[in-house]
RNA sequence: GGCGGUGUAGCUCAGAUGGUUAGAGCGACGGACUCAUAACCCGUAGGUCACUGGUUCGAUUCCAGUCACCGCCA
């Protein structure tokens, strides 16, 4: 049996439509598993769609149509986009699939037996988008910037606290991997809570403190609505409500019933690919993925992934009008752009070149693991100047040489050492750095392959030792070697850039790549190469030179798709918050704005519930005038203020030191919510809180009136 | 607030267990060449290595503090 290589990306989360961030992690696995499968490695290679949960019952609902009609259609968006781009994954699956509501149920239930699940009760603030619960009174803003919701809930409970110490050792030992190294001491400094403020501490196996009972147990199952998989018998008869299964819990253990978890015909393929090899996932994902996910495997007595990679997100070029809208870039506009760069090809083959280009900007300009900004004007330059002018002229000038004074017949010539350490050092170094995910240094090594070819080709001048014939032994010499360099060079780019060295292949007479890697004839690229009397196939430019016209395209385009009606998508009260950077894929910590290119009423129209007048009239909105205004010490972001309402004045508490000064507030008219339940924050009790727009990317903007108004009235 | 990270040429970033002229790519400029996609090759960047103080014969590299930005703290 060959070696097997697992790997996987997020599932992505159906509330939005797929962006470039999805497309770059998806990018980075299909790079890994083609270099996988070309290495010979049984390779699987999975994504797809996670698509319960609260916000997609509300989207749904919102949108007028049944939830699984929703999910079905973003769900289908993502799937025609990997079609466009070619990738090569070997299952998508859905977490509605059947199969996959069996697998979680069956993990629920192995849990719920071995003790590790238990029936819970608890009143506390809730966090819809984000679908999680947070610390705070009433009124809390939660992480996504929007107020929470007071939710009690009978749950049933993960004895997650239980394995403080032993995720502390699996990562403290290397057995569960978490990478980057920042990733990973983040991870830690969870898991271990703060163990510098005087408190009883324990040591690890390797001896580092960790503050025992800093991991609490987590609550696994929802009665708040229903789009969610039921929790299965016997848990179920113990409670009245109905609960569904927590969507992380549903979502993470799509990796295991993708391989046959909970199928009794299918223990085979379960054994064989799990644990998974890699979880490719974004940096906002990385505490399901190192903490939650491994615990539940601990508990249910499964073998952790071996793992877990998490890259950073991608940030937007920043100009006045970017900022002030959801600027996504949508990855159909750079299909488009580029692959009307080769006008001669079907649109298929258009939209898989260009996605080669995005490949390969994606992979080489951004270090994985750090954030990065994409530019349309920083994709233009990586292309003309390192496939336009690098690889693309190199195979040309080469090729050309070839077909000019050998007919087209690579030349027989004795044996050299010449450029084969370049080679060795470029297929070492893409080895290396494609085993840690490193893409940016694979792809500068093959960058640096070009560059020592070039070099070596311009140094030996072969157009000038062909007006000579007695070099033709040289000649012959200089233009094998290059070209086995270019072969070798080709080879390594081709988890890169699928679509073009298939085409770069068969210019160099050696047939399909596709087909060699099937045929394991690459798994050692210092083996195999020319015959004797190789033909070059027939020879076409590969990557046309972009002009300004390119950036023109892509620039329109996302003109077009952001016009005027989309940027109301801001006035639009309690939307989405919209980040200036997006995250680069997410199972359900999706926190992007829908994408530009819906219609306005999709984008402006808010997921919450419809009330009645009564039920608007039981909030005491009031305008209070500010008297005192002062930061709380140890808070960035509380201020605590005085106001005066004219029949008293109160106390309030309100999250938004960081972009009020409290001396610009003082004498201000605001509008408070008079009636809302005091609440003790920081020692402080807060009798009320402030009413506010959230803007942009959640940014605070206090109500007020232009008009000069009594305090104490009321807003209704 | 706690913990952690980052701050190096116009841009993106390397790097130095402290020591003669601090590096690469891109962009720009000059040269050379003409096989090639106005490509390729060669040369040119005088940057207080964020700021301040300390240790040292000597620091951009170590230490402390300051500032700015970022991440995690369910």
């Amino acid at each position: 049996m060959p070696e097997k290589f697992y790997v996987t990306t997020p599932i992505y989360y159906v509330n939005a439509r797929p962006h470039i961030g999805h497309a770059y992690t998806t990018i980075a696995a299909d790079v890994l598993a083609l270099r996988s499968r070309m290495l010979g490695r049984d390779t699987w290679f999975l994504t797809g769609t996670d698509e319960h949960g609260q916000k997609i019952e509300r989207s749904a609902v919102a949108a007028g149509i049944p939830p699984q009609q929703f999910a079905d259609e973003v769900s289908a968006s993502f799937q025609s986009l990997w079609k466009r781009m070619g990738i090569s994954y070997d299952q998508y699956i859905r977490t509605t699939d059947p199969a996959h509501q069996r697998g979680v149920q069956q993990l629920f239930r192995t849990l719920y037996e071995r003790g590790e699940i238990y029936l819970d009760q608890y009143t506390g603030q809730y966090c819809v988008s984000e679908e999680m619960f947070v610390e705070g009174p009433p009124g809390t803003i939660g992480p996504d910037g929007r107020p929470t919701e007071t939710v009690t809930e009978e749950n049933f409970y993960f004895r997650l606290s239980r394995f403080q110490k032993p995720l502390i050792d699996l990562i403290e030992s290397h057995q569960l991997a978490i990478e980057p190294e920042s990733r990973k001491n983040e991870v830690l400094s969870f898991l271990r809570g703060s163990v510098s403020d005087g408190g009883e501490n324990l040591l690890s196996d390797t001896g580092v403190a960790y503050r025992p009972g800093a991991l609490k147990d987590l609550s696994v199952s929802r009665t708040s609505f229903d789009w969610g998989i039921p929790v299965p018998e016997p848990a179920a008869s113990t409670t009245q409500q109905k609960h569904v299964i927590y969507v992380w819990l549903d979502a993470l253990a799509n990796y295991m019933t993708a391989v046959g978890y909970g199928d009794p015909d299918r223990q085979d393929t379960f054994n064989r690919y799990w644990p998974a090899d890699l979880h490719l996932v974004g940096k906002e994902i990385v505490r399901f993925h190192c903490v939650y996910w491994p615990a539940f495997l601990l508990a249910a007595g499964l073998p952790l992934p071996k793992r877990i990679t998490a890259h950073g997100w991608l940030l937007f070029e920043e100009s006045k009008m970017s900022k002030s809208r959801g600027n996504i870039v949508r990855t159909e506009t750079i299909l488009d752009s580029f692959g009307a760069l080769k006008p001669e090809l079907d649109k298929a083959e258009q939209d898989l070149f260009a996605a080669d280009v995005l490949r390969y900007f994606l992979l080489r300009e951004i270090p994985f693991g750090q954030d990065g900004s994409f530019s349309f004007d920083a994709l233009l330059a990586r292309y003309n100047a390192e496939l336009a002018n690098g690889y693309g002229n190199l195979v040309s000038r080469t090729l050309k040489l070839i077909e000019q004074n050998f007919d087209g017949v690579i030349p027989e010539s004795g044996l050299t050492t010449e450029l084969t350490s370049a080679t060795t050092a470029a297929i070492t170094a893409v080895d290396l750095a494609l085993d840690r995910q490193h893409f940016t240094t694979a792809v500068q090594a093959c960058a640096g392959l070009v560059t020592a070819t070039d070099g070596y080709i311009s140094e030996h001048a072969p157009w000038k030792l062909a007006k000579d014939s007695a070099q033709r032994d040289r000649l012959a010499t200089v233009l094998r070697t290059a070209t086995k360099a270019i072969r070798i060079l080709t080879a390594l780019l081709y988890p890169v850039l699928p679509y073009t060295t298939e085409r770069v292949w068969q210019q160099l007479g050696l047939g399909s790549l596709r087909r060699a890697v099937e045929n394991g004839e690459l798994t050692n690229l210092t083996h195999g190469g020319f015959g004797p009397n190789a033909r070059l196939g027939k020879l076409a430019p590969l990557f046309p030179r972009a002009d300004k016209d390119t950036l023109t395209r892509m620039i329109d385009a996302e003109q077009k798709s952001t016009s005027p009606e989309a940027g109301a998508q801001q006035l639009a009260p309690m939307t989405e918050a919209t980040p200036d950077a997006a995250p680069a894929s997410s199972a359900l910590a999706e926190v992007v704005p829908e994408p530009p290119n819906q219609s306005a009423q999709e984008i402006g129209r808010p997921d919450t519930p419809q009330i009645t007048i009564d039920d608007f009239l039981k909030v005491d909105l009031r305008v209070a005038r500010v008297l005192v205004a002062e930061r709380i010490p140890k808070s960035d972001k509380l201020l605590r203020l005085e106001v005066d309402l004219g029949y008293e004045q109160r106390q309030i508490l309100a999250g938004i030191a960081e972009f009020y000064d409290p001396a610009n507030l003082v004498g201000r008219n605001v509008v408070i919510v008079a009636n809302l339940a005091p609440r003790k924050m920081r020692g402080l009790e807060s009798q009320g809180m402030i009413v506010a727009a959230s803007v942009g990317d959640g940014t605070p903007a206090l109500a007020g009136f232009l008009d000069d108004i009594e305090i104490g009235a009321r807003l209704r």
